[in-house]
RNA sequence: GGCGCAUUGGUGUAGUCGGCUAACACGCCGCCCUCUCAAGGCGGAGACCACGGGUUCGAGUCCCGUAUGCGCUACCA
């Protein structure tokens, strides 16, 4: 049998990083069996659901790079389909029409009324079967129906026994009978699907065999193996990832956490793709076995089994309130891990990429001065940590207008007075370097223009760091001159005297 | 309230059939390298394996209980 298997997420808000890992864990998943990897768009709240968050969604799953295969199900399309596959349950007597008027609840807090109506039903004593429709006869039924009386559709649950399955990954499930009401399949209000239906004819549909999703749905699991037992339908495999964590050990949410939770985010603030995928693979999971971490799709989809997924919920470590910590520091360190070790070319059109959204791209880069760009892209990648510290830091090696940092200035310009003059002096002798302009043939002219004033080469060449890149730390100082040229050197250089 | 799940250094994890002086990565600290900062190399701090019982010669590993956290419990998804 081949293997199905669906990323399944509703379309409200961006999309939400363990949406994508659940994602992820789905396409490798499929990918390491021969199988295929669908995706359906659960937008069946059309209240909740936005076009622009499907498109968030596609564009995540794109960035990711996990493509999906056959044409994407948007669930409402289907609505038809699950209010038949109920009413043929009805007509079964496997479901019954409940005429109950429906009750208000107010959309807060729902949670607590959840509990209170349970405390107050279990001092009651009333079980999970006291519906009065649940028996009422079929002709009555119908006869009401036909009245045009409102109804939802609720499925019947045996009043004995016990729902059992196994969870590839958290192992046999159980659940007695008894625990689980008669749930609603179709809403009073135009017979309209709710997403228990929904998702089980789906995945019949498209004939799913692993569900593989978060653990907020682990004990709904029961439930919907009661619609397929119903269906006559067999279940599928269910595997069930635990939840991503904020630092406090709640739910990592998109309204209390805000953009740390969003893949765009990512994308958007200088990750190399396959550094973020390569960081949520391993939360949560880890590799039978774990030699290395930094692995490329290939050994992902390699080594993925269900069986590395873990138990217990990761906690996503960040620091709001740190701008240097703004996510999770072992995701950060991934991303300068691809930076530094990705093949250039590879990572050169992600550096044109960031410099053509912020209008740093020029013509030449890709042209005449091609070679150019891809050694001092080269040069400067071993201390960045996302693409976006190419334009910023990075941004004197590509532009003549970048701005000075302030505590470089003063550490290695200011502190000095004598490099009032001596900058100029070095420009000059720098300007005279005979023959090619190389780090070394810069080298030697700077260190013998040190000897001659007798001052530390070490002065100089701090000196000129901030000089020529705006900063204190960057590339040895000598390849910085290689890679500027002469020209931009030499003035660079006189024109830093006047910031002492 | 009920049901379910989880609990190894700050974080992510490894720890097969019980034998650990508890391993690795990120982060942190130090040293080396050095023109700065990284990278790299070397070293260090940091966990009585949530707590309490039990089984056993021996428990992070098995059993019971407690606590905490999370999830579900809806005519939300």
């Amino acid at each position: 049998m081949t293997v199905r298997v669906r990323f399944a997420p509703s379309p409200t808000g961006f999309l939400h990083i363990g949406a994508a890992r659940t994602g992820l864990f789905n396409w490798l998943y499929a990918r390491k069996a021969g199988g295929k990897f669908l995706l359906r768009v659960e937008d069946t709240d059309l209240q909740r659901s936005t076009d622009e968050s499907t498109r968030s969604i596609i564009e995540g799953l794109q960035w990711l790079g996990l493509n999906y295969d056959e044409e994407i199900v948007f669930q409402s399309a289907n609505a038809e389909k699950h209010r038949a596959a109920a009413l043929r349950l009805v007509e079964e007597g496997k479901a019954y029409r409940d005429f109950t008027p429906k009750e208000t609840r107010s959309d807060t807090n729902v949670k607590q009324e959840i509990a209170e109506r349970a405390r107050r039903s279990s001092e009651e004593g009333t079980d999970q079967r006291s519906n009065p429709f649940r028996d009422l006869p079929r002709a009555e039924s119908d006869a009401r129906a036909a009245a045009g009386e409102p109804f939802a559709v609720r499925l019947k649950v045996s009043r004995e026994g016990r729902s059992r399955f196994e969870d590839a990954v958290f192992g046999m499930q159980e659940r007695d009978y008894a625990e689980i009401e008669d749930l609603v399949l179709l809403r009073s209000e135009g017979l309209s699907p709710l997403y228990n239906l929904s998702v089980v004819v789906d995945d019949i549909e498209m004939g799913i065999t692993h569900v593989i999703r978060g653990q907020d749905h682990l004990t709904n699991t029961h439930k919907q193996i009661l619609i397929y037992e119903a269906l006559g339908v067999s279940v599928p495999q269910f595997a069930h990832m635990p939840l991503i964590l904020a630092p406090n050990k709640v739910k990592l949410s998109k309204r209390k956490h805000g953009e740390v939770v969003s893949l765009t985010t990512y994308r958007d603030r200088g990750f190399v793709p396959a550094a973020f995928r390569n960081f949520l693979a391993l939360l949560g999971w880890s590799p039978a076995t774990a030699e290395r971490e930094v692995m490329t799709l290939e050994e992902l989809t390699e080594e993925f089994s269900l069986e590395g997924i873990h138990r217990s919920p990761a906690v996503f470590n960040f620091n709001e309130t740190d701008p240097r910590q703004w996510t999770d520091q072992k995701a950060l360190w991934m991303n300068a891990e691809y930076i530094r070790t990705m093949p250039l070319a590879e990572l050169v059109p992600m550096v044109r990429a960031e410099f053509e959204a912020i209008g740093l791209w020029r013509a030449e880069f890709g042209a005449d001065e091609r070679v150019w760009f891809e050694k001092t892209v080269d040069l400067i990648r071993e201390r960045f940590y996302t693409l976006k510290d190419f334009s910023g830091q990075g941004r004197a090696y590509f532009s003549d207008e970048f701005e000075f940092d302030e505590a470089a200035v003063k550490k290695n310009l200011k502190k000095e007075p004598r490099l009032k003059e001596l900058l100029p002096a070095l420009a000059a002798r720098i300007e005279a370097v005979d023959g090619d302009f190389t780090a070394e043939t810069c080298e030697a002219a700077l260190r013998a223009f040190a000897d001659e004033r007798e001052v530390k080469a070490g002065l100089l060449i701090n000196a000129s760091r901030t000089a020529l890149s705006g900063q204190s730390v960057g590339p040895s100082m000598f390849h910085i001159f290689e890679v500027l040229g002469r020209e931009r050197a030499v003035k660079r250089l006189r024109d830093a005297a006047s910031l002492i």
